[in-house]
Parts: C-alpha cells; structure tokens; sequence
DNA sequence: TACTGCACGTA
DNA sequence: CGTACGTGCAGTAT
C-alpha cells in the first residue's frame, strides 16, 4: 500500500474525520426508478427496490469512504417554510407512485436497526439539514460529504464539502462534485449555482425561470455582471427577447433566489459526535432485513457494520468435498445417512447423467449406471427423506430407467412458489441467492469453454437441500401444511401421469384435419368472392382495413391497435349488418382454429402413440396446476366438431376402458361453504339441479316453472360471482339491459345475502392481511388491494375474491388426486389426466369396480365441507364417450 | 430471432 | 367493467 487513497480535488488528510450526509428520500426515489420494480418485492407484496437500491449504495459508500460520522436526512412532509410562501411550490409533480409507498418508513427501520442515525424536521426540507450539518462539520474542522439526487445541493460544495450526485444511470454510480467540477460542470463556481438555477428555473420544484434562458444565457449574464444582484440591476441594458423577458420577470428570480437557497442554521437536536459511526443492532437488523426479504444486504450489513457480538452468528456454509463414489460406495453412503438428502439428477435429454447425493455436511456423486440405479434401488424406493429441485423432471428421467423414487419431502421450487406464488423463483440458482444469500457457481453458458465451472451433481445437491430448507423457515405454518400434506404428495402423482400419457389416435386426426383444412380453403374463396380480394383472414390488422374501411362497417370495441375482430364482435355486427362476409369469417376462424388445435396435438402423440403433457404444479398464482407441451386442459369440448377431436383420445392397448370424473359445482359449493349463507347450502343439500332450484328462489316460482332462460340467467349469475361479475359485464353476457342485470343481482342477494357478506368481508379481509388464504392456508399476496390506483385496485379485488374460491378447489382437486394415485398403487389402472375439476383414468381389465369406487370415494371425500361434494362418473372407450 | 398483441380453447 | 391458464399467428422490434 502506498499511501493514503488521493481523493480528487478533495481532502486527502488522513486524520481528519469524515461526515457522511444523505438525503434519504431523493437517494432511495432515485433508486427506485433505477431498479425494476417487480424484481423486487417480498412476499407480502410489499414493493423493496427503492430500499435495496439505496441501501446497496449506502453500504458501498461506507465502504468507500470509510466516513467517521454517519447521519441521513429525510423531509417530513410538503409543509415546508417554502411551501408557505410560495404555495405552488413543487406543484404538479406526478403523484407518488404507489409501488413507493411505504418504502420509506421501512428504509428508515433499516437505517435504525443500523445504528444510523435519521434526521428529518418538521417544516424543512432534508437539503436544508445537510446544509445545516455541512456547515456545523466544516466548522469543526471535518472532511464533509453531501449525497444528494436534489440539484440544489451544488451549492454546498466547498474546499472542505464535496457532493455526491447519482447519475443518471441510477444510484450505483455517484458523481463526484468539487468545487473544480462544479465549475467544469456548470461554468460557475458553487456558491453561484442557485443564481443560475433561479435564472433558468427549476421544474421540478415547479419554480419557472426567465423564458428562453437556458444555462448558457445565464452563465454568460453571470460571468458578464459577477452576481445575481448585478444582472437584475444592468436588466435594463439587456437587448433582445430575453432581456425583455428578464425584466418581466424579475420578481420570479428573486423569489426563486430565494427558495432555492438552503438553509444551514436550522435547529437540528443532534451534535457530531453522536454522528459517529458505531456497530449495529445484530438483531435488530436480521429482523428488518428478513421482513424485507434481503439475504445478500443482510450479509452485507453483518460484515460491514455488525457487532459480532451475537452469539447465533452462522458459521459461513463451507462448500463440502464432493466425493465421487463407485456404484457400491455410492448405494452404501445413502444407506449410512440420516435426515433428509438432497439429491440432484444431472440428465441429458431426459436421462440420466450424474446422481448427486449431499447432507448439510457432506456431498457425493455418482456417474449413472444401471449398477448405480440397481445398487441404489432400495434406498430410492424406501421412505428416507429425499429433497429436491424440480423434482419431477428428475424423476421422471429415473423413473424412465426403471427406478421408483419415493420419500421426495421438498422440492425447493415448489417450496418458493408457495412462498411467493406471484414470483416463482425459477430456478436453484434464484433461491440459492434468495433465500441463502450466496451465488451458486455457474458455467457460462455463452462460452464454450467456459472459465467457471458450474456446481457439480453433489454440490447441487447440497445447495437444494439448504435452499429448500431455508425457504421452508420462511413459511407459515399452515403453508407448510399444504407444500407437506397437498403438494408434495401431488408432485409423484403428476411424475406418474406425465410418463404415463394418453393414447391418441394419429389417424383420426388427421382424417379430420385434412377434412378442416379443405372446408377452410372453401369458406376463404367464398369470403375473397365476397369482398372482392384475397385477404389474411387471420390477420387482425387486414381485417380491419376490410370490415371498417373498405365495407365501413360500424366500429367495434376499441383495442390498443385499432378495433377488435373478436367471434362476439363479428356476432354483433353480423347481428346489425347481415353482411355474408362476416360469417364467412366466423367459420373460416372455427375450421382454421381447430385444425391448429389438431395438428398441434398431432405432433405432440410420442413414438408410444401417446401425448405426454408436463403439468406446470408452480405455473398458477391460485394453486392450479396448468398443463404445455401439448395443453391437455384446453382442449375444446363445447361444439359438436370438437367432439370428434376428444373422440381421438383413445383408452390404451391392454386396457379396457377410460374413466372420467368430475366434481358439480365445486366452486359454487364452496362459496356456499365459505359464505355459510343458509339458502345456498340448502340448495346443495335439496340435491336437485343447482341452477333450477336458485332460479326458483330468485323468480318466486316453483322450481318445475323454472323457464331455460330463467335458468341460464342464475346460472350465468352464480358464476359471475365467483369471478366479481359486475351488472355492466351480467347484462352484456346475457344481452340483457342493465338495469334487468342490476334487478336480477338484487334479487339473488336478497335470496343470498350471505353470499355478498361474504365476498365483501373477504376482500377487505384480504385488504388488512396482504393476502388471501384458501380453506386449507394456500396464500396468495395481494398489494395492489391498497393501490390509489382504481384500476389496479379493483383487477386485485375481483382476483382476491376469486382466489380463495378457485384456490380451495385446486387444493381439493389435488387431495383427491394424490389419494387415487395412492389407491390405485398396486393395480393395474392408473392416473392419466388432471383438468382442473376433472380426472381421467385408465382402467385396466376387471378393475373397473374397484376403480369407479376409489374414484368416487377420495373425490368426495377429500374435504369436509357444510355441503357435499358431488362426483360425476362416465366410462368409454374414448374421452369423448367417458365424457357425461 | 425475440417479443407483443390479439384471438380463442378450457375450468 | 368476469377469475385462472397456454398456444399460435401476425406484426414489429432487434
């Protein structure tokens, strides 16, 4: 080392101590637009970026510049001296953006929990104390450094006081302005800084300047004349439109003067040596940093500043050895575990490649092998704990060499996922840093030849078993209940399922296909007949050209790129206009829309002759699971062609027949459930048809008189419920007025009224917790139910209504579908299908009882509800003939 | 080549 | 101005 760091044109004396000020609102404001803001959340839904950013910055600057004395300012609020005299005073500024809120109170908990000392006074600004304390500490003889995004701040730069001004980049890089660089910055030395800014003006703060003088103009003035006082005075001798303007606004320049000048002898209740640095609160700062969600900062903070006093300091997690182990050695040291392993499948192409095998401290690896898989087998297939990452993919690689794997406790992303269903953490890597605050090694994959190593099978392994662990502690109970007791016995389900497949028929398709395509190509004549050209009929953009300028037609509803071409619009029109063109449309859409279905499905039918979906289990914010690779939980049901599509779907060789099941009702049955409203529930028990017997109530008539278009009207009600259904969205489904809409909705809350009590007390339920909790605990966070913002609050409000509603469902589905798996070990059927309220299975011969019995049971029972859960059974030998 | 918007299939 | 998903195409940005 040579000598002490020169700091350029600053202070360089060793000996003198430092003054670190911030100003902490415009710092943390600045780095919240810096910082993107959805990457940065807790699982509360509360909004962190602004925090993180500033206090990553904050660190660094410790680090840096090594201050002796520490100390941020913040402002109290808009009611300042300036404020007061000139009540326009930061006028117009855009509102605070909602994801801010609530940051600051937060930061200044960090900033305490710190041991840092926070300043804020009732009536000034936060520059003003940094001007305050500026001066106090160049009195005294310290080295003085001013952080602040607010321009204003140049002025305090001195000899003694050098400002850090955050780029425009963000925060990470800060400026350094001393009295040199002020003058090459701004062409004036410091002091002269705000007889610029009052010339020119400042928007920000809603100040307006001297029209058409820019900082050239007033640097020149100033240079010209010396001060502020000398321009106003040689006004007169200004030529030209802007010194007309100067003279006409004088008094403008002068109030600004006197705005923009920071006060430096306010009363701040502090004196300097309670500024100086000292540890921080161990555990105050664990328990801030941890409701934030900052692993990598909480390290960071213990480093920099903890006291070290604390006893239940982490030994840092050394990375162990990883052995690697012949197949014996490998089976041998499972064998000789206790607690839960962690275990990582290196696959290629969905086979194995490497096992890896870790406890908290050790870790092993194997190359697979069939003598690995065979030695190992007992292990794998015995209850010993198991914990994962994406556990499914790697077992079913395994489970395609023959191996079962059971005893899987944890999957890390799942784990993540129930933590923060909005923000699944992707991958090990993103829990690792999450939740364990270290970087899990990675190769780069851009190289190939990369210069890092990535981890290896074993220390995957190790990292999965800590990070899922980690993840875990920050669960509540109840959530612990459903990742242990719903999600992890669903995960080996769906592995059983996926592998599995469906059977379906290739030639059946593509009979229909071909016979789609050809009736599409015959419509797309007749429609080109029609209009008299050759259009892209799957364009939106060219259908516009053709409906609204071309045959201008009436305009539709408006979309961001022009007016949409939807199947209701096209109705509508058709409806109005009768013009052929648009239901020549329509079915040429139909054809071409199920033959891309088909052909998709098509070319998803694996060389077994059988479609293997991947079930996404964290792919929903509700608890769903969602089906790619083909979606086998769209596929059209609701026409007649599209039956013929489900009639492809084949009960397998050596099997006898396809059995589906699915729940009636079961979100209405749980609304009556959670509502506990007397009416409905009695409506389930009376066992008739759900829709009948509401509408009987509503209309007041017998439920024999119940009219079809009375019963749809229910029908369409009761749905709409789940989903917050307004009278606006009620009528133009039905296409009925308003009004009737407004009537029938007052009639069925009449009838119902704990339903609406309900839906409204659970959403401002939902608005005081964060989140919303399905019967069985799921949680789903939702911040935007405070948003000032009407529209982001009432989308969070129809979604919190419906969460726990959906949410409940998605957890019985899943209860009742491990449970079948389970029954269904050692037979011969077996699982094939989950499609949200419905199951398929595959039934082999003679096990048709057994298995309708199995079914029925663990879908009926599998919660205990105020009402019963009802299951229907079909049978076939297609899904298309199961179907009821 | 990657992303966005539209449209549309299911529960 | 009805929740939750995934997919394919056209069009645009890169």
């Amino acid at each position: 080392m040579s000598g002490v760091p020169a700091y350029p044109g600053g202070v360089t004396d060793p000996t003198k101590p430092t003054l670190l000020i911030v100003d902490g609102h415009s710092l943390a404001f600045r780095a919240f637009f810096a910082l993107p803001v959805d990457s940065f959340q807790n699982s509360e839904g509360q909004h962190t970026n602004g925090i993180h950013g500033f206090l990553s910055m904050f660190l660094n600057l410790l680090k840096n510049e090594a201050p002796t004395h520490v100390a941020v300012a913040f402002d109290v609020s808009d009611q300042t001296f300036r404020k007061e005299e000139y009540p326009e005073y930061k006028d117009g500024r855009d509102v605070t953006p909602p994801e801010f809120k609530g940051q600051i109170p937060l930061l200044k908990q960090a900033l305490e929990a710190m041991n840092i000392t926070v300043l804020e006074k009732d009536g000034f600004e936060a520059d003003d104390i940094l001007a305050t304390l500026a001066r106090r500490g160049t009195d005294a003889n310290y080295r003085v450094l001013v952080c602040s995004g607010d321009r204003d701040a140049i002025q305090l730069v001195t000899d003694e006081v050098t400002l850090l001004y955050p780029s425009v980049q963000g925060v990470s890089k800060l400026k350094r302005y001393d009295p040199a660089a002020v003058v090459e910055r701004y062409g004036v030395p410091p002091h002269q800084y705000p007889d610029i800014a009052a010339l020119v003006g400042e928007k920000a703060d809603n100040l307006p300047g001297v029209p058409k003088v820019g900082e050239k103009t007033a640097v020149k003035w100033l240079t010209q004349f010396g001060t502020l006082d000398a321009v106003i005075a040689a006004a007169e001798d200004i030529k030209g439109v802007v010194g007309q303007n100067l003279r006409d606004h004088i008094d403008d320049v002068r109030r600004n003067r006197r705005l923009n000048r920071l006060l430096d002898d306010i009363d701040v209740p502090v004196e300097l040596p309670q500024l100086a640095v000292d540890s921080a609160d161990d555990a105050a700062v664990r328990d801030v940093f941890s409701k934030l969600e900052f692993r990598t900062l909480l390290k960071r903070v213990l480093d920099q500043l903890g006291s070290g006093t604390e006893e239940a300091v982490e030994p840092r997690a050394e990375t162990p050895e990883v052995a690697v182990l012949a197949a014996g050695d490998f089976a041998a040291w499972l064998a000789s575990t206790e607690g839960t392993v962690g275990i990582t499948v290196d696959m290629a192409d969905g086979v194995p490649v490497r096992v890896g095998a870790a406890t908290a401290s050790a870790a092993v690896e194997a190359a697979w092998s069939d003598e690995v898989r065979d030695a190992s087998a007992t292990w794998f297939a015995s209850d010993a704990p198991k914990s994962m990452c994406d556990a499914k993919v790697q077992l079913k690689a395994l489970g395609r060499t023959g191996l079962e794997v059971r005893g899987v406790v944890a999957d890390a992303l799942i784990a993540g996922w129930i933590a923060r269903p909005s923000f699944p953490d992707k991958t090990l890597a993103h829990l690792v840093d999450r939740y364990l605050g270290e970087t899990l090694p990675q190769a780069d994959p851009n190289q190939l030849v990369p210069e890092t190593e990535g981890a290896s099978a074993g220390e995957l392994a190790w990292f999965t078993l800590r990070a899922a662990d980690a993840v875990y502690e920050t669960l509540p109970d109840r959530a612990r209940a459903v990742l242990d007791d719903i999600e992890m016995p669903t995960l080996a389900a769906l592995a059983d399922m996926e592998l599995a497949g469906v059977a379906v028929s290739s030639e059946k398709l593509e009979t229909f296909a071909d016979e789609l395509r050809e009736r599409a190509a015959r419509i797309a004549e007749e429609a080109y007949a029609e209009i008299g050209r050759e259009v892209n009929l799957g364009s939106p953009k060219q259908l516009q050209q053709v409906l609204f300028e071309e045959l201008e037609l009436p305009k539709t509803r408006k979309t961001k790129t022009g007016y949409t071409t939807d199947a209701n619009a096209l109705a509508d029109l058709q409806v109005k206009t009768g013009h052929p063109f648009l239901g020549q449309l329509l079915a040429h859409r139909e054809a071409t829309k199920l033959t891309q279905i088909i052909v998709g499905l098509d070319e998803a039918i694996a060389e077994d002759g059988r479609v293997h979906t991947t079930y996404l289990q964290t792919g929903s914010q509700t608890g769903r699971l969602s089906s790619t690779d083909p979606n086998l939980q769209n596929i059209p049901v609701r026409s007649e062609e599209s039956h013929r599509i489900r009639a492809a779907f084949e009960v397998g060789e050596g099997y006898e027949c396809l059995l589906t099941a699915d729940y009636s009702q079961i979100e209405m049955r749980i609304m009556a459930h959670l509502s506990a409203d007397p009416g409905l529930i009695a409506a389930f028990n009376a066992g008739e048809d759900l829709h009948r017997y509401v509408g009987a109530q509503v209309f007041g008539v017998e439920p024999d008189d119940v009219t079809s278009e009375m019963r749809s009207k229910v029908k369409a009600m009761s749905y709409g419920l789940v989903y917050g259904l307004s009278a606006f969205g009620l009528a133009k489904q039905l296409g009925i007025e308003q009004k009737e809409a407004k009537q029938l909705m007052l009639g069925y809350f009449e009838r119902f009224g704990a339903v609406r009590d309900y839906l409204r007390a659970s959403v401002e339920k939902a608005r005081e917790d964060g989140f919303t909790e399905t019967i069985f605990g799921r949680r789903r966070p939702f911040p935007d139910l405070t948003s000032p913002n009407r529209v982001l609050r009432e989308n969070a409000e129809r979604a919190a209504l419906n969460a726990p509603i959906q949410g409940s469902a998605a957890d019985i589905m899943k209860i009742a579908l491990f449970r079948i798996h389970d029954d269904l070990r050692d037979m011969s059927s077996r699982l094939l299908l989950q499609i949200h309220d419905e199951v398929m299975v595959e039934v082999a011969p003679g096990e048709w009882n057994e298995v309708e019995q199995i079914v029925r049971r663990q879908m009926a029972d599998a919660a205990e509800l105020t009402v019963p859960l009802s299951v229907q059974v079909g049978r076939g030998s297609t899904w298309n003939e199961a179907a009821h």
